[in-house]
DNA sequence: TAGGCCATCTGGTCCT
DNA sequence: AGGACCAGATGGCCTA
């Protein structure tokens, strides 16, 4: 794909992105968009550290010693001369670091919660895939959650018009099926479509966002 | 080397 | 007051 297809595809599917979001915006999902915790529409989720046994491997107290930070070589922390915590108090300071433990832990959970929604998101496990950025897993499962809901809409409607007595002697009516078939099997008859191209579809998203897609047809 | 993605720190705001 | 959430800033890693 040479640079302007890619510039063309990603205004069309941004475009389609918008019409998407103003059609089943937020509040379509009872996901509001308030600020802070208990604020209205805010899904009712317990705390991931319900669901974990135990601490996170990078679940400790200091904000300066955690596993990825010393992974990453991270200068973060400022707990030495000159950082941002050396002119603090020791009780600021420990409430700094408190503090930066637990939005550290947050984020983990969050990411945990990211990872669980890749793994049930179609295409984003193959073994030649890299792993799907933030962006892309959020924008390929919200489309997906509409694709399916638009294919069980269509398979209410079949039972219903098969339930009337009538035979199908022709595929599903294009007024009955928007994406026709294809939205229930987009990619059955395509041995050729690569996981970027499934993707794309899937999500209406920028192929660039897709670009870890790397398997072949 | 630029750009994308990410983890972390930080200060502010809101809620309980 | 303490915790949760958020957004901005910063710097590291990776890839084209």
């Amino acid at each position: 794909m040479n640079v302007s297809d890619e510039n063309l595809l990603k205004s069309i599917s941004n475009d389609a992105l918008l019409d998407l979001t103003q059609r089943y915006g937020q509040s379509a999902f009872g996901f509001g968009a308030g600020h802070g915790a208990g604020a209205p529409g805010r899904f009712p989720l317990t705390p991931a550290t319900d669901f974990l046994s135990g601490q996170t491997a990078n679940d400790d107290e200091d904000g300066f010693d955690s596993l990825e930070s010393r992974k990453r070589g991270s200068s973060f922390g400022d707990d030495k001369p000159g950082g941002p915590l050396a002119k603090k108090s020791k009780e600021q300071r420990s409430l700094r670091l408190s503090i930066n433990a637990r939005e550290r832990r947050r984020m983990h959970d969050l990411n945990d919660a990211l990872d669980g929604l890749r793994s049930v998101i179609p295409y984003a496990h193959s073994p030649s895939v890299r792993k799907l950025s933030k962006i892309a897993t959020l924008l390929l499962a919200k489309n997906y959650i509409l694709m399916q809901a638009q294919a069980l809409e269509e398979m209410r409607r079949l039972v219903a018009y098969l339930n009337q007595g009538q035979t199908i002697t022709s595929p599903i009516p294009t007024a009955l099926a928007p994406f026709g078939q294809a939205a229930v099997y987009p990619f059955s008859g395509s041995a050729l479509a690569t996981c970027a191209e499934k993707c794309t579809t899937y999500s209406g998203t920028p192929a660039s966002l897709f670009k870890h897609c790397n398997d072949k047809p």
